[in-house]
DNA sequence: CCGGTTGTTGGACAGGTGCGCAATATCGGC
DNA sequence: GCCGATATTGCGCACCTGTCCAACAACCGG
Protein backbone atom coordinates (compact mmCIF):
# COMPACT_ATOMS: atom_id res chain seq x y z
CA UNK A 1 0.00 0.00 0.00
CA UNK A 2 0.84 3.52 0.48
CA UNK A 3 4.82 3.84 0.66
CA UNK A 4 5.53 5.63 4.12
CA UNK A 5 9.25 6.71 5.71
CA UNK A 6 10.38 4.47 7.52
CA UNK A 7 9.71 6.23 11.11
CA UNK A 8 6.11 6.60 10.01
CA UNK A 9 5.82 2.79 9.24
CA UNK A 10 7.52 1.85 12.57
CA UNK A 11 4.82 3.42 14.13
CA UNK A 12 2.03 2.00 12.17
CA UNK A 13 3.10 -1.78 12.47
CA UNK A 14 3.32 -0.58 16.32
CA UNK A 15 -0.18 0.87 15.84
CA UNK A 16 -1.37 -2.19 14.28
CA UNK A 17 0.03 -4.43 16.72
CA UNK A 18 -2.30 -2.60 19.75
CA UNK A 19 -5.22 -2.85 17.95
CA UNK A 20 -4.75 -6.16 17.19
CA UNK A 21 -3.33 -7.38 20.87
CA UNK A 22 -6.51 -5.11 22.28
CA UNK A 23 -8.43 -7.49 20.60
CA UNK A 24 -6.60 -11.07 20.94
CA UNK A 25 -4.14 -10.33 23.77
CA UNK A 26 -0.17 -10.12 23.57
CA UNK A 27 1.00 -13.58 22.80
CA UNK A 28 -1.76 -14.59 20.19
CA UNK A 29 -1.23 -12.01 17.84
CA UNK A 30 0.65 -13.00 14.45
CA UNK A 31 2.50 -11.75 11.48
CA UNK A 32 -0.47 -12.01 9.43
CA UNK A 33 -2.91 -10.71 11.88
CA UNK A 34 -0.68 -7.20 12.32
CA UNK A 35 -0.02 -6.96 8.56
CA UNK A 36 -4.05 -7.62 7.63
CA UNK A 37 -4.95 -4.90 10.60
CA UNK A 38 -2.12 -2.63 8.54
CA UNK A 39 -3.72 -3.68 5.31
CA UNK A 40 0.09 -4.72 4.01
CA UNK A 41 1.84 -7.79 3.73
CA UNK A 42 3.44 -9.56 6.36
CA UNK A 43 6.70 -9.25 4.61
CA UNK A 44 6.59 -5.97 5.41
CA UNK A 45 6.93 -6.38 9.33
CA UNK A 46 10.20 -8.20 9.07
CA UNK A 47 11.77 -5.80 7.17
CA UNK A 48 11.57 -2.99 9.93
CA UNK A 49 11.84 -5.17 13.06
CA UNK A 50 14.31 -8.27 13.74
CA UNK A 51 11.42 -10.41 15.14
CA UNK A 52 8.19 -10.51 16.00
CA UNK A 53 8.85 -10.50 19.74
CA UNK A 54 10.16 -7.48 19.00
CA UNK A 55 7.03 -6.38 17.97
CA UNK A 56 5.03 -7.30 20.82
CA UNK A 57 7.79 -5.42 22.79
CA UNK A 58 7.12 -2.51 20.79
CA UNK A 59 3.66 -2.58 21.43
CA UNK A 60 3.67 -3.10 24.91
CA UNK A 61 5.82 -0.84 25.45
CA UNK A 62 3.78 2.07 23.42
CA UNK A 63 0.51 1.55 25.64
CA UNK A 64 2.02 1.04 29.10
CA UNK A 65 4.72 3.85 28.57
CA UNK A 66 1.40 5.89 27.61
CA UNK A 67 -0.55 5.01 30.49
CA UNK A 68 2.53 5.72 32.89
CA UNK A 69 2.99 9.27 31.02
CA UNK A 70 -0.82 9.71 31.61
CA UNK A 71 -0.75 9.27 35.11
CA UNK A 72 2.03 10.81 35.82
CA UNK A 73 0.79 13.99 33.77
CA UNK A 74 -2.48 13.28 36.11
CA UNK A 75 -0.66 13.11 39.37
CA UNK A 76 1.31 16.68 38.05
CA UNK A 77 -2.45 18.21 38.85
CA UNK A 78 -3.49 16.42 41.36
CA UNK A 79 -2.56 18.78 44.11
CA UNK A 80 -1.59 17.94 47.59
CA UNK A 81 -0.12 14.69 48.18
CA UNK A 82 -2.74 12.72 49.29
CA UNK A 83 -5.09 13.74 46.60
CA UNK A 84 -2.40 12.46 44.21
CA UNK A 85 -1.95 8.96 45.75
CA UNK A 86 -5.86 8.48 46.05
CA UNK A 87 -5.66 9.56 42.25
CA UNK A 88 -3.38 6.78 41.94
CA UNK A 89 -5.60 4.27 43.34
CA UNK A 90 -8.19 5.05 41.60
CA UNK A 91 -6.69 5.34 38.13
CA UNK A 92 -5.29 2.21 38.75
CA UNK A 93 -8.50 0.41 39.51
CA UNK A 94 -9.67 -1.56 36.11
CA UNK A 95 -12.57 -0.52 35.07
CA UNK A 96 -14.82 -3.13 32.81
CA UNK A 97 -12.68 -5.42 30.64
CA UNK A 98 -9.76 -3.97 31.36
CA UNK A 99 -7.32 -4.90 27.89
CA UNK A 100 -4.41 -2.63 28.90
CA UNK A 101 -3.81 -4.93 32.26
CA UNK A 102 -4.77 -7.98 30.41
CA UNK A 103 -1.29 -7.49 28.48
CA UNK A 104 0.00 -6.76 31.31
CA UNK A 105 -0.68 -9.96 32.54
CA UNK A 106 0.44 -11.36 28.97
CA UNK A 107 3.83 -9.62 29.47
CA UNK A 108 4.37 -10.97 33.07
CA UNK A 109 4.39 -14.25 32.04
CA UNK A 110 5.91 -14.15 28.57
CA UNK A 111 8.79 -12.22 30.50
CA UNK A 112 9.94 -15.47 31.62
CA UNK A 113 10.35 -17.18 28.32
CA UNK A 114 11.04 -13.97 26.08
CA UNK A 115 13.93 -11.98 27.12
CA UNK A 116 12.61 -8.95 24.43
CA UNK A 117 9.60 -8.64 26.46
CA UNK A 118 10.84 -8.83 30.05
CA UNK A 119 13.20 -5.90 29.42
CA UNK A 120 10.27 -4.17 28.23
CA UNK A 121 8.10 -5.26 31.15
CA UNK A 122 10.91 -5.03 33.58
CA UNK A 123 11.71 -1.49 32.68
CA UNK A 124 7.95 -0.28 33.03
CA UNK A 125 7.17 -1.83 36.01
CA UNK A 126 10.59 -0.43 37.50
CA UNK A 127 9.17 3.42 36.26
CA UNK A 128 5.70 2.52 38.25
CA UNK A 129 7.65 1.64 41.21
CA UNK A 130 9.65 4.90 40.80
CA UNK A 131 6.56 7.30 40.24
CA UNK A 132 5.05 5.75 43.48
CA UNK A 133 8.18 6.43 45.38
CA UNK A 134 8.54 9.95 44.12
CA UNK A 135 4.88 10.82 45.01
CA UNK A 136 5.65 9.39 48.79
CA UNK A 137 8.74 11.02 48.99
CA UNK A 138 6.69 14.35 48.08
CA UNK A 139 4.27 13.57 51.06
CA UNK A 140 6.75 12.56 53.28
CA UNK A 141 8.74 16.17 53.02
CA UNK A 142 5.74 17.88 53.49
CA UNK A 143 4.55 16.18 56.34
CA UNK A 144 1.21 14.96 55.35
CA UNK A 145 2.92 11.21 55.32
CA UNK A 146 4.94 9.38 57.71
CA UNK A 147 6.81 6.66 56.12
CA UNK A 148 10.49 5.22 57.03
CA UNK A 149 11.04 3.42 53.95
CA UNK A 150 9.55 5.06 50.67
CA UNK A 151 11.57 2.39 48.46
CA UNK A 152 9.36 -0.28 50.08
CA UNK A 153 5.73 1.50 50.69
CA UNK A 154 6.21 2.01 46.73
CA UNK A 155 6.81 -1.34 45.54
CA UNK A 156 4.29 -2.70 48.33
CA UNK A 157 1.75 -0.39 47.22
CA UNK A 158 2.16 -1.17 43.60
CA UNK A 159 2.33 -4.98 44.59
CA UNK A 160 -0.81 -4.94 46.46
CA UNK A 161 -2.76 -2.90 43.72
CA UNK A 162 -0.98 -5.87 41.01
CA UNK A 163 -1.74 -8.36 42.93
CA UNK A 164 -5.54 -6.83 43.49
CA UNK A 165 -5.67 -5.78 39.76
CA UNK A 166 -4.64 -9.26 38.83
CA UNK A 167 -8.11 -11.06 40.38
CA UNK A 168 -10.46 -8.44 38.94
CA UNK A 169 -9.20 -8.80 35.21
CA UNK A 170 -8.15 -12.17 35.25
CA UNK A 171 -11.53 -13.61 37.24
CA UNK A 172 -13.66 -11.25 37.18
CA UNK A 173 -16.07 -12.81 39.85
CA UNK A 174 -13.61 -13.28 42.56
CA UNK A 175 -13.16 -9.85 44.14
CA UNK A 176 -14.92 -6.61 42.60
CA UNK A 177 -13.53 -3.02 41.55
CA UNK A 178 -15.25 -1.55 45.01
CA UNK A 179 -13.39 -4.11 47.45
CA UNK A 180 -10.21 -3.27 45.13
CA UNK A 181 -10.53 0.11 45.46
CA UNK A 182 -11.74 -0.23 49.55
CA UNK A 183 -8.35 -2.52 50.12
CA UNK A 184 -6.09 -0.81 48.26
CA UNK A 185 -6.79 2.68 50.15
CA UNK A 186 -6.80 0.85 54.07
CA UNK A 187 -3.57 -0.92 53.31
CA UNK A 188 -1.86 2.67 51.85
CA UNK A 189 -3.32 4.64 54.81
CA UNK A 190 -1.84 2.48 57.15
CA UNK A 191 1.12 2.77 55.21
CA UNK A 192 1.71 6.03 54.58
CA UNK A 193 0.42 6.91 58.64
CA UNK A 194 -2.79 8.25 57.26
CA UNK A 195 -5.79 8.25 59.63
CA UNK A 196 -8.26 5.53 58.66
CA UNK A 197 -10.83 6.75 55.63
CA UNK A 198 -8.22 9.59 54.36
CA UNK A 199 -8.06 7.50 50.78
CA UNK A 200 -11.48 6.36 50.93
CA UNK A 201 -12.98 8.47 47.89
CA UNK A 202 -11.08 9.89 45.49
CA UNK A 203 -12.35 13.40 44.04
CA UNK A 204 -15.55 14.66 46.12
CA UNK A 205 -16.87 13.13 49.64
CA UNK A 206 -20.51 11.52 47.59
CA UNK A 207 -21.05 8.24 49.48
CA UNK B 1 2.25 -48.69 25.10
CA UNK B 2 1.27 -50.66 28.01
CA UNK B 3 -2.52 -50.93 28.39
CA UNK B 4 -3.84 -48.82 32.02
CA UNK B 5 -7.24 -48.48 33.31
CA UNK B 6 -9.16 -45.25 32.64
CA UNK B 7 -8.14 -43.67 35.75
CA UNK B 8 -4.98 -44.79 35.76
CA UNK B 9 -4.66 -43.24 32.30
CA UNK B 10 -5.95 -39.89 33.35
CA UNK B 11 -3.59 -39.46 35.88
CA UNK B 12 -0.57 -40.47 33.58
CA UNK B 13 -1.33 -38.17 31.23
CA UNK B 14 -1.90 -35.11 33.78
CA UNK B 15 1.67 -35.99 35.41
CA UNK B 16 2.99 -35.68 31.50
CA UNK B 17 1.62 -32.76 30.83
CA UNK B 18 2.56 -31.07 34.03
CA UNK B 19 6.29 -32.68 33.50
CA UNK B 20 6.10 -30.92 30.04
CA UNK B 21 4.52 -27.49 31.48
CA UNK B 22 7.30 -27.18 34.02
CA UNK B 23 9.78 -27.05 31.16
CA UNK B 24 7.86 -25.08 28.77
CA UNK B 25 5.38 -23.09 30.45
CA UNK B 26 1.32 -23.43 30.29
CA UNK B 27 0.07 -22.07 26.84
CA UNK B 28 3.36 -23.64 24.45
CA UNK B 29 2.62 -27.06 26.00
CA UNK B 30 1.20 -29.10 23.01
CA UNK B 31 -0.91 -32.19 22.28
CA UNK B 32 2.54 -34.11 20.84
CA UNK B 33 4.50 -33.08 23.36
CA UNK B 34 2.42 -34.64 26.15
CA UNK B 35 2.18 -37.51 23.62
CA UNK B 36 5.95 -37.77 23.58
CA UNK B 37 6.56 -37.42 27.53
CA UNK B 38 4.01 -40.35 27.73
CA UNK B 39 5.53 -42.43 25.25
CA UNK B 40 2.61 -42.95 23.30
CA UNK B 41 0.30 -41.71 20.13
CA UNK B 42 -1.08 -37.66 20.34
CA UNK B 43 -4.79 -39.34 19.63
CA UNK B 44 -4.91 -40.64 23.21
CA UNK B 45 -5.15 -37.80 24.50
CA UNK B 46 -8.42 -36.83 22.72
CA UNK B 47 -9.93 -39.92 24.10
CA UNK B 48 -9.88 -39.21 27.34
CA UNK B 49 -9.96 -35.40 27.70
CA UNK B 50 -12.35 -32.79 25.53
CA UNK B 51 -9.93 -30.66 24.83
CA UNK B 52 -6.65 -29.74 25.44
CA UNK B 53 -7.30 -26.90 27.60
CA UNK B 54 -9.12 -29.41 29.72
CA UNK B 55 -5.77 -31.50 30.07
CA UNK B 56 -3.97 -27.73 30.94
CA UNK B 57 -6.49 -26.98 33.35
CA UNK B 58 -5.97 -30.44 35.21
CA UNK B 59 -2.18 -30.42 35.07
CA UNK B 60 -2.53 -26.69 36.75
CA UNK B 61 -5.04 -27.74 39.09
CA UNK B 62 -2.95 -30.63 39.82
CA UNK B 63 -0.01 -28.70 40.86
CA UNK B 64 -1.30 -25.95 42.44
CA UNK B 65 -3.93 -27.75 44.46
CA UNK B 66 -1.17 -29.97 45.53
CA UNK B 67 0.61 -26.54 46.83
CA UNK B 68 -2.22 -25.39 48.85
CA UNK B 69 -3.24 -28.95 50.70
CA UNK B 70 0.50 -28.63 51.19
CA UNK B 71 0.13 -25.56 52.72
CA UNK B 72 -2.68 -26.72 54.65
CA UNK B 73 -0.66 -29.16 56.36
CA UNK B 74 2.30 -27.64 56.72
CA UNK B 75 0.43 -24.37 58.89
CA UNK B 76 -1.26 -27.24 60.93
CA UNK B 77 2.00 -28.32 62.49
CA UNK B 78 3.08 -24.82 62.69
CA UNK B 79 2.04 -23.66 66.15
CA UNK B 80 0.63 -20.81 67.46
CA UNK B 81 -1.05 -17.94 64.84
CA UNK B 82 2.20 -16.37 64.41
CA UNK B 83 4.38 -18.76 63.21
CA UNK B 84 1.68 -20.00 61.21
CA UNK B 85 1.56 -16.61 59.36
CA UNK B 86 5.43 -16.82 59.53
CA UNK B 87 5.44 -19.83 58.00
CA UNK B 88 3.14 -18.75 54.99
CA UNK B 89 5.26 -16.32 53.77
CA UNK B 90 8.18 -17.77 54.26
CA UNK B 91 6.47 -21.06 51.84
CA UNK B 92 4.89 -18.17 49.36
CA UNK B 93 8.27 -17.02 48.50
CA UNK B 94 10.00 -18.15 45.24
CA UNK B 95 12.54 -19.96 45.71
CA UNK B 96 15.25 -20.23 42.70
CA UNK B 97 13.62 -20.10 39.06
CA UNK B 98 10.28 -21.19 40.50
CA UNK B 99 7.95 -23.27 38.34
CA UNK B 100 4.94 -23.79 39.75
CA UNK B 101 4.60 -19.67 40.36
CA UNK B 102 5.28 -19.39 36.60
CA UNK B 103 2.12 -21.81 35.85
CA UNK B 104 0.30 -19.56 37.81
CA UNK B 105 1.42 -16.40 35.59
CA UNK B 106 0.64 -18.32 32.95
CA UNK B 107 -2.94 -19.65 34.41
CA UNK B 108 -3.89 -15.76 34.70
CA UNK B 109 -2.73 -14.61 31.82
CA UNK B 110 -4.65 -17.26 29.75
CA UNK B 111 -7.53 -16.73 32.44
CA UNK B 112 -9.10 -14.53 30.88
CA UNK B 113 -9.18 -16.59 27.38
CA UNK B 114 -10.08 -19.35 28.43
CA UNK B 115 -12.87 -20.13 30.47
CA UNK B 116 -11.91 -23.75 31.47
CA UNK B 117 -8.53 -22.51 32.73
CA UNK B 118 -10.19 -19.60 34.76
CA UNK B 119 -12.31 -21.45 36.39
CA UNK B 120 -9.40 -23.83 37.91
CA UNK B 121 -7.41 -20.54 38.40
CA UNK B 122 -10.49 -18.47 39.84
CA UNK B 123 -11.20 -21.72 42.04
CA UNK B 124 -7.81 -22.46 43.52
CA UNK B 125 -7.02 -18.59 44.24
CA UNK B 126 -10.16 -18.43 46.30
CA UNK B 127 -8.42 -21.50 47.99
CA UNK B 128 -5.51 -19.73 48.89
CA UNK B 129 -7.70 -16.32 50.52
CA UNK B 130 -9.83 -18.76 52.32
CA UNK B 131 -6.65 -20.60 54.12
CA UNK B 132 -5.34 -17.54 54.82
CA UNK B 133 -8.62 -16.15 56.11
CA UNK B 134 -9.06 -18.99 58.38
CA UNK B 135 -5.28 -18.71 60.29
CA UNK B 136 -5.99 -14.59 60.76
CA UNK B 137 -9.14 -15.24 62.32
CA UNK B 138 -7.43 -18.47 64.66
CA UNK B 139 -4.79 -15.74 65.60
CA UNK B 140 -8.01 -13.42 66.09
CA UNK B 141 -9.55 -15.58 68.44
CA UNK B 142 -6.56 -16.47 70.59
CA UNK B 143 -5.75 -12.34 70.76
CA UNK B 144 -2.72 -12.74 68.98
CA UNK B 145 -4.08 -10.61 66.26
CA UNK B 146 -5.82 -7.47 66.02
CA UNK B 147 -7.89 -7.71 62.90
CA UNK B 148 -10.61 -5.83 62.30
CA UNK B 149 -11.70 -7.77 58.68
CA UNK B 150 -10.12 -10.71 58.61
CA UNK B 151 -11.62 -11.28 54.98
CA UNK B 152 -10.02 -8.20 53.65
CA UNK B 153 -6.98 -8.76 55.17
CA UNK B 154 -6.69 -11.96 54.01
CA UNK B 155 -6.99 -10.61 50.21
CA UNK B 156 -4.29 -7.66 51.26
CA UNK B 157 -1.81 -10.56 52.18
CA UNK B 158 -2.60 -12.53 49.16
CA UNK B 159 -2.15 -10.04 46.34
CA UNK B 160 0.44 -8.15 47.91
CA UNK B 161 2.30 -11.74 47.98
CA UNK B 162 0.94 -12.85 44.65
CA UNK B 163 1.91 -9.20 43.45
CA UNK B 164 5.63 -9.05 44.96
CA UNK B 165 6.27 -12.74 43.68
CA UNK B 166 5.55 -11.92 40.51
CA UNK B 167 8.10 -9.49 39.86
CA UNK B 168 10.50 -12.17 41.59
CA UNK B 169 9.45 -14.45 38.92
CA UNK B 170 8.97 -12.48 36.31
CA UNK B 171 12.01 -9.72 36.46
CA UNK B 172 14.17 -11.86 38.39
CA UNK B 173 16.27 -8.28 38.58
CA UNK B 174 13.71 -5.90 40.03
CA UNK B 175 13.29 -7.37 43.58
CA UNK B 176 14.86 -10.46 44.67
CA UNK B 177 13.82 -12.95 47.84
CA UNK B 178 14.97 -10.86 50.46
CA UNK B 179 13.36 -7.70 49.68
CA UNK B 180 9.82 -9.64 49.29
CA UNK B 181 10.19 -11.66 52.26
CA UNK B 182 11.07 -8.65 54.27
CA UNK B 183 8.43 -6.01 52.36
CA UNK B 184 5.62 -8.86 53.45
CA UNK B 185 6.49 -9.56 56.39
CA UNK B 186 6.29 -5.50 57.46
CA UNK B 187 3.18 -5.01 55.86
CA UNK B 188 1.53 -8.11 57.57
CA UNK B 189 2.53 -6.81 60.93
CA UNK B 190 0.48 -4.04 60.50
CA UNK B 191 -2.37 -5.96 58.59
CA UNK B 192 -2.24 -8.44 62.25
CA UNK B 193 -1.57 -5.72 64.28
CA UNK B 194 1.81 -7.56 65.50
CA UNK B 195 4.66 -5.29 66.75
CA UNK B 196 7.20 -4.47 63.96
CA UNK B 197 9.81 -7.61 63.77
CA UNK B 198 7.19 -9.98 64.88
CA UNK B 199 7.07 -11.73 61.09
CA UNK B 200 11.04 -10.91 60.71
CA UNK B 201 12.39 -14.04 60.36
CA UNK B 202 10.30 -17.43 59.80
CA UNK B 203 12.13 -19.75 62.22
CA UNK B 204 15.00 -19.40 64.13
CA UNK B 205 16.08 -15.67 65.05
CA UNK B 206 19.43 -15.69 63.14
CA UNK B 207 20.93 -12.66 61.60
C1' DC C 1 12.45 12.32 -17.91
C1' DC C 2 15.29 8.89 -16.38
C1' DG C 3 17.84 5.73 -12.99
C1' DG C 4 18.94 4.22 -8.69
C1' DT C 5 17.51 3.76 -4.11
C1' DT C 6 14.38 1.57 -1.23
C1' DG C 7 9.65 0.62 0.47
C1' DT C 8 6.65 -3.17 -0.56
C1' DT C 9 4.84 -7.52 -2.30
C1' DG C 10 3.39 -12.28 -2.21
C1' DG C 11 4.47 -16.56 -1.93
C1' DA C 12 7.80 -20.36 -0.60
C1' DC C 13 9.73 -22.93 3.26
C1' DA C 14 9.94 -25.95 7.13
C1' DG C 15 7.76 -26.64 10.65
C1' DG C 16 3.89 -26.71 14.20
C1' DT C 17 -1.30 -26.75 15.87
C1' DG C 18 -5.70 -29.23 17.75
C1' DC C 19 -8.69 -32.68 16.48
C1' DG C 20 -10.97 -36.96 14.58
C1' DC C 21 -11.22 -41.63 12.95
C1' DA C 22 -10.46 -46.24 10.95
C1' DA C 23 -7.58 -49.91 12.14
C1' DT C 24 -5.15 -52.56 15.55
C1' DA C 25 -3.67 -54.56 19.99
C1' DT C 26 -4.63 -56.08 24.37
C1' DC C 27 -7.24 -57.03 28.07
C1' DG C 28 -10.96 -59.53 31.31
C1' DG C 29 -14.99 -62.64 31.46
C1' DC C 30 -16.74 -66.74 29.88
C1' DG D 1 -8.82 -70.58 24.48
C1' DC D 2 -11.92 -67.66 22.51
C1' DC D 3 -14.52 -63.27 22.03
C1' DG D 4 -16.40 -58.99 22.88
C1' DA D 5 -15.11 -54.68 24.87
C1' DT D 6 -12.04 -51.07 24.79
C1' DA D 7 -7.42 -48.97 25.22
C1' DT D 8 -4.26 -47.50 21.84
C1' DT D 9 -2.28 -46.42 17.39
C1' DG D 10 -0.86 -43.74 13.47
C1' DC D 11 -1.93 -40.89 10.31
C1' DG D 12 -4.76 -37.50 7.77
C1' DC D 13 -7.11 -33.13 7.74
C1' DA D 14 -7.21 -28.19 7.58
C1' DC D 15 -5.00 -24.67 9.20
C1' DC D 16 -1.57 -21.66 11.38
C1' DT D 17 3.36 -20.18 12.72
C1' DG D 18 7.82 -17.04 12.02
C1' DT D 19 11.12 -16.11 8.69
C1' DC D 20 13.15 -15.23 4.34
C1' DC D 21 13.82 -13.48 -0.44
C1' DA D 22 13.44 -12.56 -5.39
C1' DA D 23 10.62 -9.63 -7.85
C1' DC D 24 8.09 -5.34 -8.28
C1' DA D 25 6.85 -0.41 -7.81
C1' DA D 26 7.03 4.13 -6.16
C1' DC D 27 9.56 7.93 -5.08
C1' DC D 28 13.59 11.56 -5.43
C1' DG D 29 17.84 13.61 -7.07
C1' DG D 30 19.93 14.63 -11.03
Amino acid sequence: MARMTPDRRREAIVDAALAVARRKGLAPTTVRDVAQEMGTSSGLIHHYFESMDHVLAAAFERIAGEDLAETEALLARAGDPRAVIAEFLDSYAPVGDDWAFQLWLDAWAEAGRRPVLREASSRLNLGWAALLERAIHAGVADGTFTCADPRGAAWRILSLVDGLALQVVAHQTTIDRGDMLAWAASATERELGLPAGALAVPTPPRA
